[in-house]
DNA sequence: ACGGAACCGTACCGTACGGTACCTGATGGG
DNA sequence: CCCATCAGGTACCGTACGGTACGGTTCCGT
């Protein structure tokens, strides 16, 4: 099933194998490990092999983050009746995968390679990461927050904004200190419930008191 | 002897105007551009000086970092007898510098910088990066905090956590989103606008009701 | 006026990268 | 059985960088 997108080019399972080298190159040293000649030896294969089928080096990054994107499928469970309860675990249940995904140490990296290129590059890699990233985590968002309107448990006049809300909530700086080189902390969790109480708050149905709020703020 | 907790490490006048001149190539081009060749013919002094001055190339870059961090001096207006309306006034404002200064040219350069090494420098960059560059509008948003605890417009257990809310509730992902090319958006006042209204929503002591959140939620 | 320190400009060195060319071995179809 | 295609291995080239060394110049203290 790939009603994704008319261009998904998807390599051949040779040039499959040599991008997960590459990821896993760049992973383990940042953009400076990864060089054609290493990445030629660590996946047994020869430079001239890489330039005829991704072009040059950029082209090998822009197949990394479309074959990296191509693994990341989401489950779509929208078929469920939505109670608050319900709502409450899925909202949950996305903020901790959206941390695990930011936190992911290939999403670090590539999340980390792209801005160090974006200043030279014109922010291609930039958009490609943003577009194939986030497109998927993002209409899950979209769906679920319809989905909560729909079913008379939120209120929002606008779904972009109220997910933004959401994302900030969960996310906050996290993100980029972790690109920094910060830690993940250790609770997903605790600060996905942390956001989903808040963000319940603002645009449940039924708003919580602000000092309801308060009771678990040990963050 | 090197007090780096002390403010003035400071250099001379002449090391200042070297590394202005080196953010401004980085700013330009970007970590590639920021060369011991290039910076030496940009700010017309010797590449041996540079090396003397600063060591090696990691030297000038922490520099940089101290500079610029240096040059931000946050106004401190703490006198102030603090009312709703003037705490809702400094929210806002906090809003849109932190937001000003996240999206500046100097602040996404510096960090794409810093993220870009990460992988291979242990995130020395980075921890500078965030403890100079953080510290002085970490402390001001803090201080703005517990003086709204203290007249008691503010509700909150945690003090950090009630700030990172804030943080989400401004910044969300458009810092990312910049660092990976994405043009700021146009309008920072009524994004600042927006998150005050939120954050007043949860941690105000009066908490506005979701509807009346919701009339302005054109995002 | 003298001497030395600081500094500029430039030339230089070793290295490592991106990219290309050439040769070798395997595979598969006629 | 042979030949064409493809991919791996290696050697190579040009370039550009970080870092060092050296000669000339300016400036300051004594």
């Amino acid at each position: 099933m790939r009603p994704d997108n008319a261009d998904t080019p998807q390599f051949s399972p040779r040039q499959n194998e040599v991008l997960e080298q590459a990821l896993r190159l760049l992973v383990e040293g940042g953009d400076k490990a990864l060089t054609t000649s290493g990445l030629a030896r660590a996946a047994s294969c020869s430079k001239e092999s890489l330039y005829k089928w991704f072009g040059d080096r950029d082209g090998v990054l822009a197949a990394m983050i479309a074959y990296q994107a191509s693994k990341v499928r989401t489950a779509d469970r929208s078929g469920e009746k939505l109670t608050d309860q319900i709502l409450k675990q899925h909202l949950e249940q996305f903020g901790r995968d959206l941390l695990e995904v930011l936190g992911g140490d290939v999403s670090l990296a590539l999340n980390r390679l792209a801005i160090g290129q974006t200043s030279r590059d014109g922010s291609k890699l930039g958009r490609l990461l943003v577009e194939h990233g986030r497109r998927q985590i993002d209409r899950r968002a979209m769906a679920l927050m319809e989905a909560g309107k729909r079913a008379g448990l939120l209120r929002f006049d606008n779904a972009d904004a109220a997910y933004h809300t959401f994302y900030g909530l969960v996310v906050s700086d996290l993100h980029v200190r972790m690109l920094l080189g910060e830690p993940a902390p250790k609770d997903n969790t605790r600060q996905a419930e942390r956001a989903v109480e808040a963000f319940l708050a603002l645009h449940g149905v039924q708003p919580k008191t602000a000092d309801a709020m308060r009771v678990s703020a040990g963050r």
